[in-house]
DNA sequence: CATGAATGAGCCTTCATTCAT
DNA sequence: AATGAATGAAGGCTCATTCAT
C-alpha cells in the first residue's frame, strides 16, 4: 500500500499504536504528547506518525475493523440471509461494547484516515448487501433502512455503556439488545 | 426546599440558566466563563450559584426531567397497561432527542444535584412500575428488566444523532427506533 | 475613555507594560509569555491584558505617539508652513529612531487596537495637513503625496538602522537622510 | 573556485535553488525542510549544500547581485558622472523592490556565504567610486558618504514596501523616491 | 453577595538540526 | 552522497477555579 517504513520507524509507529492501543483500553484520552511521553519517543515523531489523535485512534481501531470488514465478506456467503445478517451484527455490537477505540470512530461523521473510510465503507456496504438479501428472502420489515444499521449499532454499543458493569456482562448486555432490536424488524416470528 | 433567595440573586440565577440554555441550545459546550460573560455577571457569582458545569447543565434539564416525571406518575393511571409504558417511553425519547441537556444528564452515573438524582429517580421508578404492569399483564416479554429502561432510551437517542438529519427527521427517526424495539420485546402477535 | 481598571490590576497593567519596554529596548522580541515570566505574573494574566503581542507593542509605543500628535497639533500653529512640516517630520523620525516600539507599529498595515488606529490617523491627518499648507505655500513640489509622508518616515528610520553606529549617531544620520529627501521635494533653494 | 560537483549533486543544488526561489516568489518563508519536500529530496540533503537558510537566500539573490556588479563596473565607464552614479541607483533600487530575495540580504550585517560578501564589497566599492566621481565633478553635495549609499537604498525600498500597491506600482513609486533623494544631494539647480 | 483579576497547569504544534541507515 | 526519521526546546493559547477587593 504505502512505502514500506525503515525498521527504526517501524519500531516507533508500532510503540507508539501499542501505547495508544493501552490508553484507550485504560480510558485515557489519548493525547498524542502524553503518548510521546509514555513511548519514550519525542512529540515530533509522534506527530510524524500521527498527525492528529483521531488519526492514531483510527490506526488503534484499525485492526478491528479489518476483522469485522472480514467477516461481513463470509457472511455473505451464508444461505441463510438472516443467520448472515444477524451474525455480522452481532459480531460488529460485540467488537463496539469489546473494544473502546470502536465507538469514537464508528460514530465520527468524517475519517481522519482514508483507510478508515475504505473500511467504513466496506462494512457499511456488507450490511446494506445483508440487509437488502434478507428483505428479498422476506425475512424483515421493509421499515428497517440500510442507513440505520450503523446509527442502531452505534446506539446499542452506547446504551451498554450506559447500563454498565463487567466487560462479560456487556457482552451478553449487547446480545440481548440487539436481540430484542432484531426481533422487532424481523418479519416472522422464530426464535434467535 | 432551598432557602429562598434575595430577589436579586434570584434574578441572576434566572439569567445564568436562561443564558446557559441558550448555549445548550446553539450546541456550544457549558463553560462558566463564558456563561458569566453573556450573561453580564462575575464569574464568581456564576459559581456561587453553580459549582459546576454539571450542575448548571442539571439545572437546565430540571424543567424537562420535572414534565417527564410529571408525565410518568400520569402513565400510571392508564387503563392500559402497555399504552401506559410505550407513551412513557415515546415521551421520553422524544424529549432526549429534542433537547439536548437531556442526553448527557441522562447518561451520566453521578449526579451533581440531589434534585436531579431525586427526578431520575422517579423517572427510573415510573418506568419500572409501568414496566411491571405490562409484564404483568402479558405484554411484555420477561427478559426486559427495568435496568435495561435508561440504557435503551439513550442508546436510542444516541443512535438518533449518529443518524443525523434536521430536528424533525431526528423525532420520526427516534419514534421509528423505539417502535422496532417495543416491537422486539412484546409479547403480543405484532399489528404493525 | 474604558472602565477604570482596580488598583491591583493597575499595577500588573503597568507592570506588564513596563518589563515589555525593557524587552523591546533590549532588541528582544516581545513574547507574551516571556513577559509574563519576567513580570512574575501568569500567562494567563498577559493574555487578559493584551490579547496579542501586537496589542501589547502598540501599548508600548503609545505615549510616544500620543506625544508625536500633540506636536502635530501644535505644528499646525506654525505661521512658517514650510516649518511646521519640516519640524513635525524631524520629530517623527527622530521618535522612530529613538523608540524600538514604533518602525514595527508605524509600518503595519493593520493594527491591534483601535487607539493605534486613532493615533496614526491623527498623525496622518497633521502630516497631510502640514503637506497641503506647504505646498498652497509653493513651498513644497507637487508631486509629494501625503500619502507618501508615512512610507519615507519608515524609509528612513530603516536607513538608519541599517547604517548602524550609537543612539547618538542614529539621531544625527536621520537627520541628515531627511534633510536629504527635504531638500530634494523643497521648491525654493534655502537652506534647512 | 569551489569543487565541482557531480552531475546528480549539481541537479540537485539547481532543484532547490530553483524551489526556493520560487518560495521568495510567493512569499513564503525559507524553512529547508519545506524546500527539501517541495524539491522531492531529503532535509540532508538540502543542509549539504546550504548549511542554514540564509546561504540558500544568499544563493536565490546571487544572480541578481551579479548583475547589478556588473552593471556598475560597466557605470564607470559612463562619461557623464553624473548619470553614471544615477544610473546605478536606480537599478539597484529597481532590483530590491522586485526581487524579494535582495531586501534582507541588502541589509543583513553579516552575510553567510563568503561569495556574498564579496559581491556586497563590489558593489559597495562601485558606488564608493562613482559618488566620488560626481563629487569631483561637483554633481553631489560633499555630506552624502559612501557609507550612506546601501542604506538609502535599503531605506527606499523599505518606504515603497511600506507604501505598498502593485509590481507595477513599487518600481514607479521607487523611481519617485529615489529621485526625491537624488533631487536632495545634487549640487546643480534643478531640471526636473 | 457580587465582582472579575489572577492563576498556571496543561494541551497543542512547529521547526531547525542531527545522525543512523 | 543521499535520505528522512527523530528530536525536543520553544512558543502559543485556553479554561476551570480561586480569592482579594
Amino acid at each position: 500500500m504505502t512505502t514500506p517504513l525503515r525498521k527504526d520507524a517501524a519500531r516507533n509507529w508500532q510503540r507508539i499504536v501499542s501505547v495508544a492501543r493501552d490508553l484507550v483500553d485504560e480510558g485515557t484520552p489519548l493525547q498524542l504528547n502524553d503518548v510521546a511521553r509514555r513511548a519514550g519517543l519525542g512529540v515530533g515523531t509522534v506527530y510524524r506518525h500521527f498527525a492528529t489523535p483521531e488519526a492514531l485512534l483510527e490506526t488503534v481501531a484499525a485492526p478491528c475493523l479489518e476483522a469485522l470488514a472480514a467477516h461481513g465478506r463470509q457472511a455473505l456467503t451464508d444461505a441463510d440471509p438472516w443467520r448472515g445478517l444477524t451474525g455480522f451484527l452481532f459480531r460488529t455490537v460485540e467488537a463496539q461494547v469489546t473494544d473502546a477505540a470502536l465507538p469514537p470512530v464508528a460514530a465520527a461523521a468524517t475519517d481522519a484516515l482514508p483507510r478508515t473510510t475504505e473500511l467504513k465503507e466496506s462494512l457499511t456496504s456488507a450490511g446494506a448487501t445483508l440487509l437488502a438479501r434478507a428483505r428479498d428472502a422476506e425475512a424483515v420489515r421493509s421499515d428497517l433502512a440500510a442507513a440505520d444499521l450503523v446509527p442502531l449499532m452505534c446506539g446499542i454499543a452506547h446504551a451498554v455503556s450506559v447500563h454498565g458493569g463487567t466487560p462479560a456482562d456487556r457482552v451478553e448486555t449487547a446480545h440481548r439488545y440487539l436481540a430484542a432490536v432484531l426481533e422487532g424488524v424481523r418479519t416472522m416470528p422464530r426464535s434467535v
